[in-house]
DNA sequence: ACTGATTTTGGGAGCGCTCCCAAAGACAGG
DNA sequence: CCTGTCTTTGGGAGCGCTCCCAAAATCAGT
């Protein structure tokens, strides 16, 4: 069907060897005969047959991303929609594809992981949201696998890419009590989640730093998604807070969907902090105050980074501290106090 | 490094054929030495090469899924991650790899367009998201790769999975008519996508159906994004609407925004009817009246039909539409007029 | 025991590429 | 003109698999 080397060689009068030559710009090649040869490929349309490539070279040119906990809830989240840009858009630049693997429970990691493994698939792989004692991580870390995470890595000596969590709380928390916020409380994430770890350190951090006691009691805990925010939400308020900062913007919108519920107003009677940013989140009423992280650009970075490591051009083990803002709106109650 | 053919076939005894017979199932070997060479493969975690086995079969086992109009803000909806599971669950389930290509612009389509045909990286693609005349399309054709298409077709003759566009938002419209608005405004979706223009001419048969006409000047152009919702709804204001038809509850998002910021209330000032039944629309405040759409199912089904395709085992053109449902919250007055 | 049909097994060829090595050509310098 | 060096080119081997064909083994039926 598809012409070969031998084909195009065959038209442009050259032997084989030239034209994979000319095709991989090896040196050593007469500008004459490179030209004759670019000129019949891109007459032709060829593109050198990747299996048969990777065959030889044990290189795939394909990336993989993987997320072992992609339940469909957690998944739904457009956190991924844009993590995933990042990583494809800066593969493509690369020339590399993107091969995903959408875990749903640890049953199926263990196919992934052999499919992975398997010599041939992929180069390497970029890993995201992962929890405690992964063991896709350390089946990685047995074979050698090259692969960058994407978050807190759960052990030493890995690549990985991630904001600062745990400062990114506090900062977010450290808001509230200069407003002059009393008893604030938290909705955390998934604490079997490192990262969900981090934003309650944080959390803690703030309080503690402020001279205050950081009751446990004003702690819901959540995971990360819009009805455990709504379900903190009716716990914290038995605890009488007047502010609470949520883990991820999800749980803060299922937050002030209780506040609606119970006609409490934001931030009036509860002040509301965030966490991501999302699209949605400004045009929430009031909209968000929240800790903007810059999504795209951590898979860019940790892509990035992959590719390096592949290269053997990575310095490992990598870390990448990506920074985060605050980002102030109306919920939080600073505007009004102006 | 990893044990090839031969290894196995001279650990078990036998030869490199008969090793390649049993792994793929083939008739005519003793039930014996299957046994012993099972038993082989097992203990060594033996996996064929993909790249010599697609080298010689020409088939990849893997599917690849492209969005050639992944703009950054159109991907960020959660349409998006739902449709990726459907894919990416029933891909794994045939035991096909899932290979992601997200487009940016038709300058990229070119390039994409390329790597695919090569043959050898994948075996078939399921397409989303496509604008009419798109290139990728005309391409996929001339060259008679296979291919199944999400949403509505562009021409005749093409394999494609959807829900009933048109007829969903006759029924969202028709609700809006039944519950007594008189001025019903729409929100369209980004006009260049067949999806967007179903949309619309729904609209227009409910009104045109219940005898009434339809003025354009009630119908505000959009493109399924927030913001175009809340610039939409501020244009429709002066029209004096009493309801709105947004073609995506990300646009009734935006709509419900522009309503707020004007002290305008839902339902009671302007009802509103969304499109998708995204997570957060059961939580917005009034939660959204919108026509749900089985998008996982949408992306499971069309997987499931490229993998037929691929086998020979799908009558062609095949063509499914999923049904849809309204579904009734708080946005559209329903609840309250009872 | 011998023949022919049938089941089971082994080995060669070849998929399309890269890499290595050797051959051929170009070019100085004596 | 010949030798040695350097650049450019060609062809063989081999990556690990599947598929085909032929050889070997098994099994009936006389």
């Amino acid at each position: 069907m598809s012409k070969n080397l031998e084909d195009i060689a065959r038209l442009a009068g050259v032997s084989r060897s030239t034209v994979s030559r000319v095709i991989n710009g090896h040196p050593h090649v007469s500008e004459l005969t490179r030209r004759r040869v670019m000129e019949v490929v891109k007459r032709e349309g060829f593109f050198p047959n990747p299996a048969a490539r990777t065959l030889v070279t044990q290189r795939t040119r394909v990336l993989g991303f993987i997320t072992p906990q992609a339940l469909p809830d957690v998944f739904a989240d457009p956190y991924f929609p844009a993590l995933i840009q990042g990583i494809s858009s800066t593969a493509n630049q690369y020339d590399y594809a993107l091969m995903l693997w959408l875990g749903e429970g640890t049953e199926e990691e263990e196919r992934f992981y052999h499919r992975i493994r398997q010599t041939g698939l992929i180069d390497g792989v970029v890993v995201a949201s992962v929890v405690d004692d992964d063991p896709l991580i350390a089946h990685f870390v047995e074979d050698r696998f090259p692969f960058v995470l994407i978050g807190p890595p759960p052990r030493e000596g890995l690549n990985s890419i991630d904001i600062d969590n745990r400062h990114a709380a506090r900062v977010a928390v450290e808001h509230l009590i200069h407003l002059g916020y009393q008893r604030i409380g938290m909705i955390t994430g998934w604490l079997k989640m490192p990262s969900a770890r981090a934003r309650l350190d944080g959390y803690r951090d703030a309080l503690r730093m402020a001279g205050r006691s950081a009751s446990d009691s004003r702690i819901a805990e959540g995971n990360f998604l819009e009805p455990s925010g709504y379900m903190g939400m009716k716990m914290l308020l038995h605890q009488d807070v007047d502010a609470v900062f949520c883990a991820s913007d999800t749980m803060a919108v299922g937050a002030m969907r209780a506040l609606h519920e119970e006609r409490l107003r934001v931030p009036d009677d509860v002040a509301l902090v965030g966490f991501d940013d999302l699209p949605i989140s400004a045009a929430l009423s009031p909209p968000l105050t929240t800790i903007r992280q810059p999504i795209r650009r951590l898979g860019s970075v940790a892509t990035e980074a992959l590719i390096n490591l592949l290269d053997g051009a990575l310095a490992t083990p990598y870390h990448v501290l990506l920074p985060t803002e605050l980002v102030i709106r109306g919920s939080c109650g600073a505007l009004l106090k102006r």
